[in-house]
DNA sequence: ATGGTCGTTTCACGA
């Protein structure tokens, strides 16, 4: 965050509750904290320097789908200066033809719902959808598709339900300025997987029109998946105009 | 088709 001089950051799959954060440590370094951990497994934050002046809970798990300390997923949105960010946490989807699938697309679907409606309150809006989307969105977003025939982020109807939320207004940001093939966010921990550069494209920041006029660059910051317990996934970080 | 790694919920499980 220092290198990187970042106003405001979102986090997913946290695994931490809301007791359980450094709030010390950010609050030392200036920042405010919005968290939405509901357990040990998942959990989404926002932390930012430029003041969070509201924030909003959705899109919680839905426990009738199986055991809900795996199967929640969360989105936290907090107004940060002019820019409302969403935190989303994309639930897995396990496997095709798990109910955890299922659980998945009407997730995305009621996110779809809420994002369209934002945009009709208020076509000025500024809007950010940040965070793991969990689908890899085209081919040349995987290493080898092959071995993807019978998984599940490359489906049909969860590349569908990401396309329905692009189209209804909420351009990919980050996509310009990081071009593929071989562009990825996420390294699965087996052995050489980042070495080999063998990922996939999972997390991106979605803007509505009013925001993603003011982006000027993204980055994939790649080195920070190359240290000891690094996450499995690398930041992505966009700037925007003042 | 399987297994490979990681961290926590541990000799199991989800990512």
């Amino acid at each position: 965050m220092e290198r990187h001089e970042i106003d405001v950051l979102t986090l997913q799959e946290t695994k931490a509750r809301d007791d359980q954060w450094p709030l010390m440590g950010l609050e030392a370094m200036g920042y405010e904290v919005a968290t939405y951990g509901f357990n040990q497994w998942n959990g989404v934050a926002i932390a930012s320097r430029v003041g969070i002046s509201d924030v909003r809970r959705g899109f919680e798990g839905m426990p009738e789908y199986g055991d809900p300390r795996v199967t929640e997923a969360r989105a936290l949105g907090a107004t940060c200066a002019d820019v409302q960010v969403w935190s989303l946490y994309v639930p897995n989807g396990r496997a095709l033809g798990d109910p955890h699938l299922d659980y998945k697309l009407d997730w995305l679907a009621r996110l779809g719902v809420a994002a369209r409606d934002w945009l009709r309150g208020d076509h000025q809006a500024q809007i950010a959808l940040a965070g793991d989307w969990n689908v890899a969105p085209r081919d040349e977003d995987v290493f080898d598709m092959r071995s993807f025939a019978t998984s599940t982020h490359v489906s049909p109807p969860e590349r569908a339900a990401f396309h329905a939320i692009v189209e209804s207004g909420y351009a990919d940001v980050t996509r310009p300025f990081t071009p593929g093939p071989g562009v990825f966010t996420y390294w699965d921990y087996y052995r050489e997987r980042f070495e080999r550069n063998r990922g996939m494209r999972l997390d991106f920041v979605l803007g509505s029109p009013a925001f993603a006029e003011r982006v000027t660059a993204a980055f994939i910051d790649r080195a920070e998946r190359a240290g000891k317990g690094a996450s499995d996934h690398a930041p992505v970080i966009v700037d925007t105009e003042p």
